[in-house]
DNA sequence: ACTCTCGGAGACTAAAGCGC
DNA sequence: CGCTTTAGTCTCCGAGAGTG
């Protein structure tokens, strides 16, 4: 019996008398909507006897699916095993199986149980592209890799971009549907002349770089920068078949090709060796994001936004950002989450109704998104518009589970820097909501929000670990400007010299480290370098603004920036560009003359011995502790995201050596009323200092 | 007592593998 | 090419929960 002929839709008719106890029979076979939502026996009328009793609308509406084996079972088969021994030859256990890994448990369009999307209401593909239960089934979970069709089943497709027929042989049909943003059973972008150009109708083909220069930044890409980007799939982009003719790709993907190229090689920089230069004396990295703005203007890149026109524009944020252009990364980064949020990718329950790989691959990039949003708003006091709303990736089964989990790590990391504490820091929220419990919690949530990070690679632990360093000093000099500030605080964060701590712990994560994972490590432009010089910039201000003390603290801390400021001397294969604002900042601090290049090298202490101690050139009188944290707390308000102390103003700094205040907690930790210090200038601070010390005095 | 839900057994089917 | 194996979808039994 052909089970088409059993299951046609539409009521049960029989068109000849002969046949009627036959189709009867036949249709029988088939159950209603409702009674097989419901798992009731179905007599097969119209309406059938059950849904006459429920009185429930009885139709035969949902298409059957397809039945059977799909792929080639010998090759799956095979996978299996080579995963079962290898997971054995590693001593783990063996490979989840699909219950087990439940965000791809079951990965088809519906559930098992036929009525699990409700019969009477079939999902919304089942109507419209009925034929996906007949068609070429090609969408493979993660953990059950796709095995390419042989050539009988599946002759190739015509030649039209190198993106389709490349997806439909190396990727699942997920990954194909995301480059349209449609179902996977919606044709190929290059079928859709009015969602995009065509190739063969840009007019700008003739100008197009050629394909081949994409890979080795692709390659350099998926070594580098994949561990904190993991959005784009490799199987399909290191193949060189990928990149034969630039005619052949779509503008999407060619803009997408440019800007990630362009972003890769800005962020690495000189860490790496690079290809030459294509068109020199101009820089690969200007050319490709010339070219990716060049090809947007051939076609409507906003009319029918995918995955690609979302990486295409966060890709040109990291660009401009890493080119210290901060307006233009911070317009990018906005039209790549508006992107985003037009696909609904900031509404989970957007994300049922995709077929999970893509689904995956789209969280993943959400979470990007997510946080790079929160790094760069925090960085350059911007608001938000992204939310931990999103169910988090998961891991696919056939890659490095370190890799995601160290993605994860981050993103749990920044999910702790929650929307109070970018208002707080871009100083919108209350200042009476930032009080001392609420600056104990979010330190402790930086401190909780990561987990097992032995399972997460060195890149990405640096990462992690520098971020969280960073970010606790945020919090700290988010303390500082609300006054929750005194000599040895209890907590984490309201201590003076936390900031040496945060700078020590930053030394040991640094020290050891491989100077790649250095160099390449970071979002867009929340680099590891650019993290770096905010801590030591934090280092240095708040010991000029205790100078004088005569504390191992104090002398620790000289010798961590010091330590810090070589780091910067040599990061990326050169000198980084903070260097030169930091030593600005170190100006007169060090006791040596810190233009002088190169820096003294710091021994195994840190520190040369050949250089006096650490108070050796300070004559500087010290200040009180009051002093100390009014200055700093003056600063905290004025700078941009750190603090900026102009460095004449050490020749300012008032004497007075009040350091019984130094173990004195404030129990209010207000130092200054709102009014008093809303508009303090910092080169108003010594006026400030020497009028409270009139007023102490009367 | 009746109705309803839903886990899951077993039937059914098509694709893949295999031997001749 | 035909048979067998495998893996997917299907129906619907019946236990248990809910309701009046």
């Amino acid at each position: 019996m052909a089970y088409e002929e059993a299951h046609l839709p539409g009521p049960p008719t029989a068109a000849a008398e002969d046949d009627a106890a036959i189709a009867a029979q036949k249709l029988s076979r088939r159950a209603c909507d409702c009674c097989r939502k419901r798992k009731v026996k179905c007599d097969g009328g119209n309406p059938c006897t059950p849904c006459q009793k429920a009185m429930l609308p009885c139709a035969y509406l949902q298409p059957p699916k397809k039945k059977g084996p799909k792929g080639l079972r010998s090759q799956r088969v095979l996978h299996m095993l080579r995963r079962i021994d290898d997971h054995m030859a590693a001593g783990l256990p063996s490979p989840p199986t699909p219950q087990q890994t439940s965000a791809f448990g079951n990965w088809g369009w519906h559930t098992q149980s036929s009525g699990s999307n409700g019969g009477a209401m079939p999902p919304p593909n089942a109507h419209a592209h009925s034929e996906d239960s007949y068609g070429p089934h090609t969408s493979v979970a993660p953990d059950q890799p796709y095995y390419p069709p042989s050539q009988s089943s599946m002759p190739p497709p015509p030649q039209q971009s190198p993106f389709p027929p490349h997806s439909m042989r190396f990727s699942p049909e997920a990954q194909f549907a995301s480059w349209t943003n449609k179902s996977p059973s919606v044709p190929p972008p290059t079928s859709d002349p009015s969602s995009t150009m065509s190739p063969s109708t840009s007019s700008s083909l003739h100008l197009r770089l050629p394909a081949e220069c994409f890979l080795p930044y692709i390659k350099l890409f998926f070594d580098h920068m994949f561990p904190i980007m993991p959005v784009i799939d490799r199987n399909i982009y290191v193949n060189p078949n990928l990149y034969t003719d630039s005619s052949l790709l779509t503008p999407d993907e060619y803009c997408f090709l440019c800007s990630i190229c362009a972003a890769t090689m800005v962020q690495l920089d000189d860490s790496i060796s690079q290809p030459p230069a294509i068109h020199p004396p101009k820089r690969n990295d200007d050319l490709f994001a010339e070219e990716c703005l060049r090809e947007r203007k051939v076609y409507d890149f906003i009319e029918s936004p995918s995955r690609l026109s979302v990486m295409t524009s966060f890709f040109l944020f990291a660009y401009y950002g890493n080119n210290e252009k901060h307006d233009k990364a911070w317009h990018y980064l906005q039209e790549s989450i508006t992107f985003a949020q037009t696909l609904n990718m900031d509404d989970e329950n957007a994300y049922r109704d995709l077929d999970p790989t893509e689904a995956q691959w789209r969280r993943r990039l959400y979470w990007l998104l997510f946080i790079t949003e929160r790094a760069y708003a925090v960085q350059r006091r911007k608001h938000t518009r992204l939310y931990a709303n999103v169910k988090q990736p998961s891991i696919f089964d056939n890659e490095e589970a370190q890799l995601l989990n160290g993605f994860v790590n981050l993103a749990n990391l920044f999910a702790a820097v929650d929307d109070d504490f970018v208002k707080a820091w871009r100083g919108s929220r209350k200042q009476s909501l930032c009080d001392e419990q609420w600056l104990a919690k979010t330190q402790s949530q930086l401190d909780n929000a990561v987990l097992a990070l032995g399972s997460v690679s060195e890149t990405q632990q640096m990462d992690i670990r520098v971020t969280r360093e960073w970010l606790h000093m945020l919090a700290w000099q988010m303390g500082v400007s609300n006054g929750l500030m005194w000599g040895e605080g209890e907590s984490d964060g309201t201590r003076l010299y936390y900031p040496v701590e945060i700078a020590k712990r930053v030394v040991e994560i640094t020290s050891g480290a491989n100077a790649l994972a250095l160099d390449s490590h970071g979002i867009g432009m929340a680099s590891c370098e650019q993290k770096l010089y905010d801590i030591a910039g934090c280092l240095a201000d708040v010991l000029r603004c205790t100078a004088g003390d005569p504390s191992a603290t104090y002398a620790a801390g000289k010798e961590y920036l010091h330590i810090l400021s070589q780091k910067l001397s040599s990061i990326r294969g050169k000198e980084s560009r903070y260097l030169k604002p930091l030593l600005a900042r170190m100006e007169g601090l060090m006791g040596y003359e810190l233009n002088a290049q190169p820096l003294p090298p710091p021994t195994a202490a840190g520190f040369d011995p050949k250089f006096p101690p650490a108070n050796a050139y300070f004559n500087t009188p010290r200040m009180s502790v009051v002093e100390s944290m009014n200055m700093l707390r003056s600063l905290s308000m004025t700078g941009g995201g750190s603090f900026s102390l102009p460095s004449s103003l050490s020749s300012m700094l008032p004497s007075l050596a009040m350091m019984e205040d130094w173990t004195q907690r404030r129990p209010s930790g207000k130092v200054y009323d709102e009014a008093e210090t809303d508009a303090m200038d910092p080169w108003a601070l010594n006026e400030v200092v020497i009028q409270q010390r009139q007023r102490q005095a009367i």
